[in-house]
DNA sequence: AGGAGTTTGTGAACGGGAGAACAAACTGAG
DNA sequence: CTCAGTTTGTTCTCCCGTTCACAAACTCCT
């Protein structure tokens, strides 16, 4: 829902009309045409992948849909269509096996891989970034941390040395960074994403408080920590503006 | 409306950067009745905001719905239906001017205001939030820093005092505080934001990866980093090729 | 084995947002 | 004043996402 490629949105015939592997027997089901995820399930599945992990965690070993939906905050119905879309990972009458519906999510978004990312930007945001232990434990792997000011260097963050930007396109290349990571300021922020995609990135994480303008293929998503402050404002001013109720947001 | 602001408290002459005056006499609630904007709207004001500033920085008086739109991000029809939701603030033939608009929107998210706000759980993250300079640009005023560790108590981020967790309450309640930032680790959150939503905050801006449970009339929003590098990675899979159900390509 | 109870997966209705297209309104020149 | 050119504000249509409701499928108890 956020930015993708702003108007680029060319659907070529990515059309996957394969064979939908059904586990077994129900193989009438003519194989979902192209299975693509909608945007907005992709952005729930990590979601689900937290709650279950947390009830791996807490030693449970099957949920409903209910119990699942529950623990991720949303409606069940909706829990039940976003799975859906990846395969019949349930068992009707019983439930999901938590441990098995988590590999599958994982695999679905790419998790059973390996990914290289490099943080360019060491500042305040930076270093909570590559010291932030979720991009690690799902997957992501930080590999080298960047910034322009000579001041940074060698610094030592998160057990990484902070690098001078110039080495961007080398250790891109050498390897093989398909995700980059945006921290720096907002001037600085096209520039940097212009050399990310020219070394070969083709997935930005963008930080900075600007647009980033980026060739059809490259995907760029943003986060915005003062428009999400911005928009609880405009509400939290209607709620004490006392407008009439109109049934309050979940 | 009690001042009594921290030691401290001294922005680096960077209190209201952004230089929004209000014309004369203006209303402090747009309280415009039966005008519901709708939530997509509302999440992209923010994006025009901040287009609009560059613009006036850059020397423009007027600008039209495209070139505003180019600025934004998005698309010229969208930007317009947008702003058709606040009232009529452009010209025909001409385009909007640049400042009027800019804090037509800004009033509209109530930005005009002065948004006093506590950010709970001062560690990387708390840190880069504390500096973050675009929130005191917009009006919003980090009053407090808390954390539960006493470790942390007494250190200065930001030109301010990091308290103990314990005085949220009181500082919550003293200067009028509707808005909070949870960034604690996951475990601690919920109960974060039970204290907060019963110290009488109304608005949450969560960074830890969990869900919160709150009552109604308690806005919370959620900022996920590693969420978004998932919904990356998942499109990333896509364009290399390697789809999750391993290479059934037709 | 059969029936009652549960829970998934999905077809269908519903609501909201995106984009195209156009009428209304303004400017400026002749 | 009139006309051509420009740009906003709005209407209309389409599409995506949400939600409801129910048949299919599984378990458990008798």
């Amino acid at each position: 829902m956020t930015s993708r490629t702003p108007a680029g949105e060319t659907p070529t015939g990515v059309v996957r009309a394969d064979g939908l592997r059904s586990p077994v027997g129900h193989a009438d089901v003519p194989a979902r045409p192209g299975r693509e995820i909608p945007e907005a399930t992709v952005a729930r599945l990590p979601v689900y992948l937290r709650a279950l992990t947390a009830l791996v965690d807490g030693g449970t070993a099957t949920c409903s849909s209910e119990e699942l939906a529950g623990a991720a905050g949303v409606n069940s119905a909706k829990l039940r269509k976003d799975l859906s879309y990846l395969g019949s990972y349930g068992t009707r009458g019983v439930g999901y096996d938590v441990d098995y519906l988590r590999y599958q999510i994982a695999r679905e978004i790419g998790l059973t891989h390996d990914w290289p990312v490099v943080i360019v930007g060491i500042g305040n945001l930076g270093h909570a970034l590559a010291n932030y232990s979720g991009f690690r434990s799902r997957g992501f792997r930080v590999v080298a941390l960047l910034d322009a000011a000579t001041t940074r260097h060698e610094e030592l963050v998160a057990g990484l040395e902070v690098r001078p930007f110039d080495e961007l396109e080398d250790i891109v290349g050498t390897q093989s960074v398909a995700i980059g990571v945006i921290a720096t300021p907002a001037v600085a922020a096209q520039d940097v994403a212009d050399r990310m995609v020219a070394a070969g990135i083709t997935s930005i994480l963008n930080f900075a408080p600007t647009v980033l303008s980026v060739p059809d293929g490259v995907d760029v998503r943003k986060v915005d920590l003062s428009i999400e402050l911005q928009i609880l404002a405009y509400h939290e001013q209607r709620k004490t503006g006392q407008l009439p109720t109109e049934g309050a947001s979940a």
